[in-house]
DNA sequence: CAACGGTTTGACGTTAACGTAAGCTCGTGA
DNA sequence: TCACGAGCTTACGTTAACGTCAAACCGTTG
């Protein structure tokens, strides 16, 4: 199978997905064998929808967030919970990861902050060797 | 080695940092063992000072951020670069890691952003079946 | 003195997230 | 027709970051 170019503009060879992003096929499978994915089949070849190329962009952040696939698959779960959970329960779930994303942000803030200071620091004049 | 309590502030065995932190014996021999920690010795008992101390703290918060060991060295060689390093070598790379946090950052964001919308949509009024 | 708690150094086990290679199928172009 | 490229599955290999013993060494406390 090669690019989905004429016929349709909403399917994506495994190939495709992996070259627009950069990362292997290999990934790609092991998504969807943990779940995080699920693409269509014809035949035994998986066909690959806009919404399948959305959630590997949600995977790819998390992945640069530092997140397990684990994490991600729960993460992506707050999204497609359409109807199918309690609205509580979704709400509460959500809470859990905002409060835990915020304090990752707080950290990151700080070891921003701390980086500008020693780049200050750094070319700031240093103090002069003292004659005698 | 239990606490140091009333002889020096400044001393603590690894049993203390361990509990203090939440984390393992076994996981600070391995942060020494891969250079991110280099503790003093008395015979072959290790003796940790403040300046190990809070070098474990920013392990610690790097690993919230998701950093790999490997990385996060690299970053504590960016706090105690006092003037080995040639000054605009580590501004670089003080830089390179700025641009880097601060994409992470806006990763981060983005996520807090969505989640949040999450949530407003699960708690707002949601569209009635009609009836008929 | 003997047991106990804390520490040490191996060394092997484990989990996550793929990489890599083998072997097979299928559609297409020379 | 047949070699090629793309895709598939199965399965073993790899790296990171520890967990989990095991065996041995103090210092102290009953």
């Amino acid at each position: 199978m090669t690019r989905q170019q004429t016929d349709n503009q909403d399917l994506f060879a495994i190939a495709d997905l992996a070259k627009e992003f950069g990362i292997s096929t290999r990934a790609i499978r092991f998504y969807e064998a943990k779940g995080l994915l699920a693409p269509e089949r014809v035949g035994a070849t998986r066909v690959f929808r806009r919404r399948d190329r959305a959630r590997l962009i949600l995977i790819l952040r998390g992945k640069r967030l530092g997140f397990s696939l684990r994490d991600i698959s729960d993460y992506l779960s707050l999204y497609d919970a359409d109807r199918s959970q309690q609205v509580h329960l979704l709400v509460d779930k959500v809470e859990e990861r905002l409060a835990s994303l915020e304090r990752q942000r707080d950290d990151l803030e700080t070891t921003i902050a701390e980086l500008k200071e020693i780049r200050e620091l750094a070319v700031a004049p240093r103090p002069r060797q003292r004659a005698g």
